[in-house]
DNA sequence: GGCCAGGACACCA
DNA sequence: TGGTGTCATGGC
């Protein structure tokens, strides 16, 4: 996939930065998060699993009003009480107990976000990937915005434009597809951030499920030529 | 009222 | 091991 990189500065200069993590562009340009970013990022991540951003937001909103968005706050809370301060992220209940289940791992295991998140991501992945209810998308989420180390992060949205783009065949299992963005494109932290947001950004304009383009779509193949 | 959203896991043949 | 079902609220 030679043509990635052309597709991020196309997408660039269409979109501009986007600065994500996402939360109203708060940590645009911040490199150096504290405890309480990174919980939260950490928190957003697992909420955000097959739900829109806007209903993250509230729930975000709703926990740092409460000062729930700490590992202890977390894990000190009965899961029927998380759940129903998570409602409107929809599968609260499931969402409850994972982020129960990860804040109690970290603090038993690193005593703090900020020292799990620093392990070199060749340890830090497997660990992710070993707590009940995160995945290769989220724990790659995390690792990215949290621990602001290069792994591209594959979403929905990742596949259905490269597919749009034919520049992998339907269906290639996610270890690979992020095997081929990482090959072809500079090992940055702040490029991988930059380039799944604007692709997120822009697969939100115009591209439907199914990997059908929009009619108002530029990403499609005659995008990269 | 149906479709979809920045997934992940359980279950079954 | 691959396909299918389940979890669930909220916006459009």
């Amino acid at each position: 996939m030679p043509e990635l990189y052309q597709v991020y500065q196309k997408l660039l200069n269409l979109h501009g930065p986007q600065g994500w993590w996402p939360t109203g562009g708060k940590y645009s340009g911040k490199t150096n998060l504290t405890e309480s970013d990174k919980v939260e990022i950490c928190v957003g991540a697992i909420l955000a699993q097959n739900t829109t951003w806007k209903n993250v937001e509230r729930t975000l909103s709703t926990l740092q009003q409460d000062n729930m968005l700490s590992l202890q706050a977390i894990s000190k809370v009965s899961g029927k009480t998380l759940s129903e301060m998570i409602l409107s992220s929809g599968y609260h209940n499931q969402k409850s107990r994972k982020l129960q289940l990860f804040a109690k791992h970290v603090l038993a295991k690193h005593g703090t976000c900020s020292k799990f998140l620093n392990q070199p991501s060749e340890i830090l992945r497997p660990e992710l990937l070993s707590l009940w209810g995160i995945g290769p998308e989220t724990a790659d989420s995390i690792i990215l915005y949290a621990a602001q180390k290069p792994v591209f992060v594959i979403d929905t949205y990742t596949r259905r434009i490269v597919e749009n783009l034919e520049l992998v065949p339907p269906e290639t299992p996610y270890d690979l597809l992020q095997q081929q963005f990482e090959q072809q494109l500079p090992k940055n932290t702040h490029l991988f951030k930059e380039f799944h947001a604007l692709i997120v950004k822009h697969a939100k304009v115009c591209c439907k499920k199914n990997h059908v383009v929009g009619k108002n779509c530029i990403l499609s193949k005659t995008f990269i030529s």
